[in-house]
DNA sequence: TATAAATATAACTATATAATAACTCATACC
DNA sequence: GGTATGAGTTATTATATAGTTATATTTATA
């Protein structure tokens, strides 16, 4: 499947030297839209601070309980979150320490540009400090 | 609007005291979404190396002009990247150094866990050499 | 083995995002 | 002003994700 490009200069090239969209991407991008959703952050920000059972993470949260096993099959299947069983319960939690390493990031990006209300911004300090 | 949820011992008993889906965990989840994308992946982990004009970036992926366009009004919308006018040109920068790292954050839980095939594996590790 | 509690899955509708192609806008230069 | 080039927008259809409610599965225990 190659295809033919038209560069600045209008020389026509074979794009083969091109940056592929390689499956890795696809990988990435799959794993970064499991984090793109407001329950799937709040469980993974429950679950930086340890293992969570299905019950403990549906009573913090509020949601009704097929609710939050929907999210957490999100998070599962891109092994952000492993399950196991104790007794009549599941106990989730993070795959990685990574995981909430690369929230903090994302918290710091958020906190350098404004790119909210004051409002949030007072939120997001109020997290920072709970951190 | 306050709901009630059944806890595990069979009590009811109201959720206001129940961690609040925050304006901000929405924020968050829209940040993500905007990566959650093979091709605005792709832009970004050009654009840790430096700006680039649309142009350049739509020859190093090897798509059509629009195509690029697109995601870039995506990434532009959540603040990631600012854009530039240079005579003819747009010359788009990411807008914090930060994304490098949270990229790299992904980059290493990616690593860590074999969430892919061999293949993929071979692939960011070559990514992490080029890095 | 019947039952209840905890979790998971299914089925459906609504909504949002992606992909593709056609078209418009803006600027530099003749 | 006309035109070519770089960038951005719009429109349409396809596809994926979200939200909601009902139902199924699993396990402990009476």
């Amino acid at each position: 499947m190659k295809r033919v490009i038209r560069t600045s200069f209008g020389i026509r090239r074979n794009a083969g030297a091109v940056m592929a969209t390689s499956h890795v991407q696809s990988f990435k991008a799959q794993f970064f839209r499991a984090l793109a959703h407001p329950v799937r952050i709040q469980i993974l920000e429950i679950l930086v601070r340890g293992g969570r059972t299905v019950q403990e993470l549906q009573e913090a949260l509020g949601l009704e309980q097929p609710i939050v096993s929907q999210q957490l099959v999100v998070l599962r299947n891109q092994s952000i979150v492993a399950a196991e069983k104790e007794g009549l319960f599941v106990r989730y939690a993070l795959r990685d320490p990574l995981i909430g390493q690369l929230l903090d990031v994302a918290r710091q990006i958020f906190n350098n540009h404004l790119m909210s209300t004051r409002g949030m911004l007072r939120e997001l300090q109020r997290e920072a400090r709970r951190g």
